[in-house]
RNA sequence: ACAGCUAAUCGGUCUGUCGCCGUUGCCAUAAGGCAAAGGAGGAAAGUCCGGGCAGCACAGAGCACUCCACUUCCUAACAGAAAGCUGUCUGUAAAGGCAGAGUAACGCAGAAGAAAAUAACCGCCUUGCAAGAGGUAAGGGUGAGAAGGUGGGGUAAGAGCCCACCGGCCGUGCAGCGAUGUACGGGCCGUGCGUCUUGGAGGCUGCAAGUUCAUGUAUACCGGCGCUUGAGGGUCGCUCGCCCAAGCCGGAGGGUAGAACGCUUUAGCAUUGUGGUGACACAAUGCAUAGAUGAAUGACAGACACUCCUUUUGGAGCACAGAACCCGGCUUACAGAUUGACUGUUAUA
RNA sequence: CGGGGUGUAGCGCAGUUGGUAGCGCAUCUGGUUUGGGACCAGGGGGUCGCAGGUUCGAAUCCUGUCACCCCGA
């Protein structure tokens, strides 16, 4: 059995790749959360993520912080669908999770929502 | 007992599973793996003050500018704190809020009002046929503010003109380190604000400071100094000396977007003792307690505690809020719990 | 994290040596026109972001607080 772990590595920090990330991305919706993702071949981790809470929806750092660690479980939780599914095609990926949502949801809303982006972003792969 | 006021403390606990961060130990060529013990706050917040620390600037002194201002005291420092003083407001009270250096000179005080400061509009009194002249701050009216206030004597009418009490000012004695209080005596006193005067503080920029390494570009351009008549660097607390020495400094432009140091041991915390009304200081003993950087400190499940609602079975809730170089304050947000001092009301002894 | 600024009528802005809060557009009424626009005349509309303080008097000075915007790699 796989272990759901999800160490610094796997956080996206160069900034000229997020600014080409958000600049040339596709995107994909899976309400409350937004993707972003871009096939980025000079890098170590198979994908790298970043998450993202706007201080415009969330006022208060103590709010920001929670709704990013709901998501990170979330992600590490369900990402081995999605890792295998690039590992098999041998890519690798810039992803940024956006929560677009002004209130907070459930942690298990949440888990359920990740799972259905995750493989919204696969099946919208596919197909480009 | 209830209500209040004030000073202080706390502001969930435990178990299991899966994760995150740095530290230490072991294993491993390496990537990494395993284990251990740790991992948000009283406000971490706002960024309103004050320091430390860092870079730059700087001969000395003065002026200007900004801020502070009852007294004594604490502190590294402060616009902060402590203990007091005076006035004023709120409260039955405990108590709390606010204001408080000085006034020689100068300026201002809209509208209203006769007049806003060497004052006479109406009125009153004297004089005069009258016009007017003189005296008068008791009464009217305006105003935030109008000639110390109240009462009596006194007078042509009046007025500290005189007296009593009160308020203010000056002097002396006493108490206090002092602000000030108090007793006696004196003369009889025009409001507010500002400029100003006196004393004190302040160089500028901020950890995205600053330092080092790596990657990369521009050995090009402009200005200054210098090329053996020695710029600059090393040694060094400084000068001399000695050594190295052909580049060095500034500007504009181009390039990089990675890593390390700074980075957590400190004006540190706890306990006890001593001094002080107190803030606080000193001494002894013990402790080591986040250090991230597109930014960790969590998620899920269960049990307990607490509060509320229903009622004996359950349901709901559980504040404000998340470190970003570090401290001392201030301010603001905050469910609830505990302890000490004090006040009021009611009841009982 | 650090630095700076703004908040005044429905909208865009003046007014900050303290003394009745204004301008333009919009809006309302009347006139003009066959009708509309333009034009002319007149009117209404303000907790000056909020809460305290200083002052006789505060949009203005001081303190706190809320919201928004900009700058620094």
């Amino acid at each position: 059995m796989k272990r759901n772990t999800f160490p610094l590595k796997e956080h996206l920090k160069s900034k000229r790749v997020i600014e080409k990330l958000y600049a040339e991305g596709a995107s994909v919706t899976a309400y409350p959360l937004r993707a972003v993702f871009l096939e980025q071949q000079e890098q170590e981790p198979i994908a790298a993520i970043l998450i993202s809470v706007a201080k415009k929806r969330f006022r208060h750092a103590v709010d920001r912080n929670l709704v990013k660690r709901r998501i990170r479980e979330a992600y590490r939780t369900s990402k081995h669908p999605l890792i295998e599914a690039l590992e098999n095609n041998g890519k690798k990926m810039a992803i940024a999770i956006l929560y677009i949502d002004t209130k907070h949801n459930s942690t298990a809303f949440i888990k359920r929502k990740m799972e259905k982006l995750l493989d919204n972003i696969i099946t919208k792969y596919r197909e480009a």
